[in-house]
DNA sequence: GTTCGCATGTAAAGAGTTACATGATTGT
DNA sequence: ACAATCATGTAACTCTTTACATGCGAAC
């Protein structure tokens, strides 16, 4: 079976959410998978592109009243099965993520205190901003999508994220004393 | 001031640590910064190529007793300003870190749940491993570089790799509990 | 008429990995 | 001879972002 990259396997998922055009993929990334995928117009259209070319989606255009046309993207039997297939294999190996704090951090070893202090700092603030950003994303689920089918897994992405991030908060406020 | 990209930040910082050659600075990236800075050979060597044409370092030929010649780079004045000015910048933002497994799980709500157990489960165990690789190191730095001028640094930076793959198992516990 | 949201796309630049090529020196 | 380690480098490829170009329809 040939491979794919990353972004065309998220691409065909989205496909199956009944997201159809390449506007509305990019919508649906930026609402529901904004924390921990991101694409951009520059990857998506190519894709599409290339998922019709490789026979696993068809197209078709559609007019609507009140907006231009677009073109809807269909999954064929080849592209369900090239989706499927990619669901049911495990992580190769754990990615490294970058950490330019990390890294500033390490580096900094011969710089103020106050400098190292700085960093730290700021990068907790950053932090906290996103876990307020993760609160508040759940409470708008739990209060207006709780029966949307999606929203089970959209909790459990939200609940990676606040606790990896309170992690990261917890281990910046102990460095911070350490330091 | 002219800005450049973090690998060359990366191997400016390195480059104060007295690594001095390419393949020296290869291997201070496998062995510190491993579990969140990674950089091949193929980004290292015309880096440095770079960082003498823009006279962030100067190059000097070494010979050496019993191993092949090399080339060792020194940051020239120009170099350790630009270093200066990155390490005092504050994180422009929170990177996003792309997450195969939540994507996985995402997609995979209209899958079996033995498929999404079989997912997390191993996850979990990778990050179980890589949490013992933590242990692993900490404990060597605590045994044999106690004193080294590093050790410090790297203890923080195994404590954050500790603390949020912590956090990461936990989070494998509870969803697939949840499940 | 202009701005906003919807909609599709491409070109160029930048970033990074992989695979390959080369060669010195040491030890077996 | 040979493998291992030390050492430097490049070319091709893949992936991604950014910036730009275009145009429809609605509302003000």
């Amino acid at each position: 079976m040939q491979k794919y990259n990353d972004t065309t396997y998220a691409i065909l998922g989205i496909l199956t959410t009944n997201c159809r055009s390449g506007y509305e993929i990019k919508q649906f990334i930026d609402n529901s998978l904004n924390h921990f995928w991101k694409i951009s117009y520059g990857q998506i259209y190519p894709t599409l592109k290339k998922l019709e070319q490789e026979e696993l989606a068809t197209i078709q255009a559609a007019s609507q009243e009140g907006k231009p046309d677009r073109k809807e993207y269909f999954l064929t039997e080849k592209g369900k099965e090239v989706l499927k297939d990619w669901l049911e294999q495990p992580l190769k190996q754990l990615p490294v993520e970058r950490n330019e704090v990390l890294l500033k951090l390490f580096f900094g070893r011969h710089q103020t205190k106050k400098q190292s202090l700085y960093l730290l700092k700021d990068y907790k603030q950053k932090l906290e901003n996103l876990y307020q950003t993760y609160e508040g994303i759940e409470e708008g689920i739990a209060r207006y999508n709780n029966n949307h089918s999606d929203a089970k897994y959209w909790l459990f992405t939200l609940d990676y994220g606040k606790r990896v991030t309170e992690a990261a908060i917890a281990w910046c406020d102990a460095t911070i004393k350490a330091l």
